[in-house]
DNA sequence: TTGTAGGCGTTATCAC
DNA sequence: GTGATAACGCCTACAA
C-alpha cells in the first residue's frame, strides 16, 4: 500500500513554474513576486501540500526528531516525564522516539545505537539500573551527538542534566519519619551505581546523623534492578524483617520499590504504619487511595521532562559549540499521608 | 552541532570502488565478487557504517515508522499497550512516534495531520472521548494510509480492529456485584460516543436484565471527557449520591474513572464496600494496594498493543490491497478483591 | 564483476 | 523575478 502525497513538483507543473520558484514562494522569499507567492500558496493550501519532512531531513542533515531512553514507561514518574518531553517537542516541531531499557545495560546500548543510527538529532537519557559504564554514550557524545540526562545521570559526560533534589527529598522524608518518633528506619533503594541512589542515600544518612543516629548498614538494601524484578524487592524486605531488631519504618527510593513494598507488606499482613511505617519516592497518581495512603516524595516530573527537552533543543539548535553546561536541580514535594503517621 | 556519519561514498573512495558496487556488496548481491564483498563488509564494520535511514526512506518512499494516537499515556492501560506496541515495532525495526490527544477532538485532528505529514507508514489509533466524527481518519484512510484501531474503535472505517471483550467484561463485573447481593448498581462511564462506552453499557444492562432488574437511567452517568476532568467525575458521583435511592454499588468503566471515583469516595468518607461497593475497569498495577483493594476488570493491554502492531505492519507490508479485515476481541479478566465484597 | 546515471523531494547557488 | 542545476545518501536499471 502506498500513500501518495503532493510534491513541489506537482505544484510547479500545475502552475507552470519551476520547482525552485515554488520552493522559494512557499518559504515567502523576497525575491518572488507577490502574485506568484499568492498563487503558489493558494494552490498549496487547496491541495493540502505539506513539504516532505524526509526530504527536508536529508537535505538539512537533521531529522527533527529526538530519542528518549528510559527504563520503563509503565510507571507514573516516567510517563509524566515523557508527557513533559512530548509537550515541548511538539511545540518545537520535533518528533519523539521513545525506547525502554527495562533496566538492562544491553538494551540500553542497543537502544542508543539504534537511535543514533536512526539519526535522531539528540538524546534524552535516564540511565538503566544495570549501567555501570557509559562508554557507549561517551562515544556518541564525542562524535557530537547532543544529549541531556535527567534523573539518573552520570558525571562522566559534560552536558546538561536535570534532576530532582534527591538529597533534600530523602532528607525531608527521613526527618519526617524521625519527627514521628521512628528510630529504626530502613532504606530500600535501587542499584548502587545510580546517581539517584547515592543522592537519596546521602540525604537519608544525613537526616539520621542530624538526629544523633548512626546509619546501620543492615538497614540499607539495594535492588540492582530497581524493582523491575519483584523477587529482588521481596528478598530485601524479608531480610529487613528477619533482623533481630526489626525496622519500625522504611523509606523506599523509587516508584516501583514503593508500590511493591507496600503490596508485599500487605500480603504479609504487616500493618502500615502500626507495625512498620512507610515513606516512598513516588509519582503515583493514586498514592492517596493506597492502603494506607502513602506518604510520598513527589518529583516535578512533567517539569523535568519539559526542562530537559528545552535544554536538548537548545543544544541541537545552537550554532556554536556549547561549553557552559548546567545541572538543574528541581525541588521535590513531601506529601504527608497516613503511611508514615505515628499511632499511639 | 553536527553529527557526521560515514556514508557509502566514503567507503567507495577509500576502497577505490564505485558507490553502487559498495551498495550492492553491502546487501550481499550475487553480482559482486566474494573478495570485494569481504573488503567492503570489513571496512564497513570497522568504521561502524550504518546506512542513513533517512536516505533510505526517501528512496523507498517508506519511513519505517508508525504513529500512535492515544488519549494519554500517563495511565496504566495505555502505557501497557504502548509497551506492547514498542516491543513488536522494535522487533520489526519500526520507530514508534507517540502522540496524545488528551481526549480532545482538536488535538486528535492535529496529531493525525502532523503524523501523516511526517510520513509515518501507518497509524495506530484509539479515539478521543470528544471525537464524534472520524472524517479526518477517513480522508487519510482513503488516501491509502494503513491504520489499525484499538480499544476505542469506529465502525466507519474498514480496517483491522483490536478490542477487549468489553461486553463480557462489563457483564461479568456487574454479575459479580449482583451475586454479592447488590441491587442498585450504578454505572459511571466515559463519553457516550465511544465504542467502549456502548459495549460496556450493554454488558452492564444485560447483566441487570438477566437478574430480573430494570436498568435505571438515573444510575447511569456519562463523563464526556472520560475522567480527564476530575470535576466531571465528581459531579457524576454527587448526582448518584443525592438520589433518593442511593446506589449500593458502582461499576466504573475506565482506569481513570475508577481511581478518581475511589479517591472521591474516600474523601467523602464513604466506606467501600460497606456503604458503596466498587468494581472498575482498570489496569492499574497498584489495584491490590488500594484502599480497599479494587476489584478490577483487567484488559490484556500488552497483548492488545502487540496484536495491533502486528496487524498494522502486515497492512503496511502487504503487497496487495487488503480487503479482509478482522476485529480481534480479547478476553478480559475479573480480579475480585475487597471493594466489591458484601459485608454482613 | 564493476561502474554510470538518474531519481526520491527539497533547497541553495548561481545564472538569466 | 524566475529558472536550471547540483547536492543530501541511497538504490537500481542499464551499460561497459
Amino acid at each position: 500500500m502506498k500513500f501518495e502525497a503532493i510534491t513541489i513538483k506537482h505544484i510547479a507543473k500545475a502552475l507552470k513554474l519551476s520547482v525552485s520558484t515554488v520552493s522559494k514562494a512557499m518559504r515567502g522569499s523576497h525575491e518572488i513576486s507577490e502574485e506568484t507567492k499568492r498563487n503558489v500558496l493558494a494552490y498549496a493550501r487547496e491541495h493540502n501540500y505539506k513539504p516532505n519532512p524526509i526530504a527536508q531531513s536529508l537535505k538539512r542533515g537533521r531529522s527533527k526528531s529526538i530519542g528518549v531512553i528510559v527504563c520503563n514507561i509503565d510507571n507514573n514518574f516516567f510517563s509524566q516525564v515523557i508527557n513533559g518531553i512530548e509537550s515541548i517537542a511538539r511545540q518545537k516541531d520535533y518528533n519523539v522516539i521513545i525506547t525502554q531499557s527495562q533496566e538492562s545495560y544491553e538494551r540500553e546500548i542497543a537502544n542508543s545505537e539504534h537511535l543514533s543510527s536512526r539519526s535522531v538529532d539528540g538524546l534524552i537519557i535516564s540511565l538503566s539500573a544495570e549501567t555501570k559504564n557509559v562508554d557507549h554514550f561517551i562515544k556518541l557524545h564525542e562524535k557530537g551527538l547532543p544529549m541531556v540526562f535527567f534523573d539518573r545521570v552520570t558525571d562522566e559526560i559534560a552536558t546538561h542534566k536535570v534532576i530532582a533534589n534527591n538529597y533534600k527529598g530523602a532528607y525531608e522524608a527521613t526527618r519526617h519519619l524521625l519527627q514521628q518518633g521512628f528510630r529504626r528506619i530502613a532504606h530500600i533503594t535501587s542499584s548502587g551505581s545510580l546517581s539517584i541512589t547515592l543522592e537519596r542515600l546521602e540525604g537519608y544518612k544525613k537526616a539520621l546523623e542530624d538526629a544523633g543516629l548512626e546509619p546501620d548498614p543492615d538497614l540499607i538494601k539495594f535492588c540492582p534492578h530497581g524493582g523491575m524484578i519483584p523477587e529482588e524487592t521481596r528478598q530485601a524486605l524479608n531480610e529487613l524483617l528477619q533482623l533481630e531488631q526489626r525496622p519500625d519504618a522504611i523509606f523506599t527510593a523509587s516508584d516501583r520499590l514503593s508500590t511493591t513494598t507496600l503490596s508485599l507488606l500487605r500480603k504479609m499482613q504487616i500493618a502500615v504504619p502500626q507495625q512498620i511505617a512507610l515513606v516512598g519516592f513516588t509519582n503515583s497518581i493514586s498514592a492517596d487511595i493506597f492502603h494506607p495512603s502513602l506518604t510520598s516524595v513527589v518529583q516535578p516530573a512533567m517539569e523535568m521532562g519539559q526542562l530537559t527537552t528545552d535544554l536538548l533543543i537548545q543544544l541541537i539548535e545552537s550554532k556554536r559549540p556549547v561549553t557552559d553546561f548546567k545541572k538543574r536541580v528541581l525541588d521535590t514535594e513531601l506529601k504527608i499521608r497516613d503511611s508514615s503517621l505515628r499511632t499511639q
